[in-house]
DNA sequence: ATAGTTATTGTATATTATATCACTATTAAA
DNA sequence: TTTAATAGTGATATAATATACAATAACTAT
């Protein structure tokens, strides 16, 4: 086996199989949250055997592994431009998903005074906040 | 037409029909977020023909005058205990409602300096929020 | 090599949500 | 009192989202 295999790339610790670099690509690369069929549609394109599982699981790991955020407001996926920020530097870091209900627009926004108080209230709450994520949904300022 | 009518009672000022009141007291007397679908089955036992648009169509009706909250999280919807306090007395009050991921548990709060923030941010991007509800995922006091 | 374990894949199906269209009730105006 | 506009309902079908469970493959420690 001296020979690299193209299935698995490591980039920092993960193990990113081939459908999970793909799922990340896919997501990473596009200009608007993508949902589960959108990117199976895409993966179907390279992976062309690629079911619903295989998105979704693919989708699960990067979740878990911080790459990607999932946005419960539109049941889609958009890629997490501060991977380093939000959870090496400041693991105690909160940001604010805003969806807009009118265009779909999403933006990620972070604050230091709320980042303290939600970890006042989770700590005075015993809850440990899995994503560091607070969704808000409402009208951005271009659609208004 | 002088004998009142069950159909309809009003409350402040909402149309309550049979089917919107009833899916009202479905979730307001439940003890625990319910989903559409467990909502359908005991509509049901109410209202025997009622099908799955009878139910979205009610559930909007009740979100969208924030008699209930509807929980992204969980794609499910629970009973707003503070109607007034958070629409009436204030109205850039915001809330944060803790999904636990492991029981489903559910907690709202409330901390006025996060809503000061909140209102800062929103401000500054002129994003209207339409919900004052923030989500936030994790695991409970109970289950950690 | 093989049993025990973990990871991945395949198939099917479950769950959640909406589109559409016909009909009914209510209200407000002409 | 008709008419028109608005809002709500009922029924059917189907779209969109997500997972359960069984099977297979890959790894690992003896």
């Amino acid at each position: 086996m001296s020979v690299a295999t193209e299935t698995k790339v490591s980039l920092e610790g993960l193990n990113l199989t081939a459908s999970r670099r793909a799922v990340l690509d896919i997501v990473k690369g596009a200009k608007k949250p993508m949902k589960a069929y959108d990117i199976l549609s895409d993966l179907q394109q390279v992976i062309p055997h690629a079911k619903p599982p295989t998105v979704y699981r693919a989708l699960d790991y990067l979740v878990t592994n911080h790459l990607l955020h999932r946005v419960n407001a539109q049941n889609a996926f958009v890629y997490c431009q501060h991977h380093e920020k939000c959870f090496h530097d400041h693991p105690e870091r909160f940001n604010v998903i805003f969806t807009c209900i009118t265009c779909g627009a999403i933006t990620e926004q972070a604050h230091h005074v709320m980042s303290n108080v939600m970890a006042e209230m989770t700590k005075a709450m015993g809850f440990m906040s899995d994503s560091h994520i607070l969704e808000c949904t409402g009208v951005c300022k271009e659609c208004s």
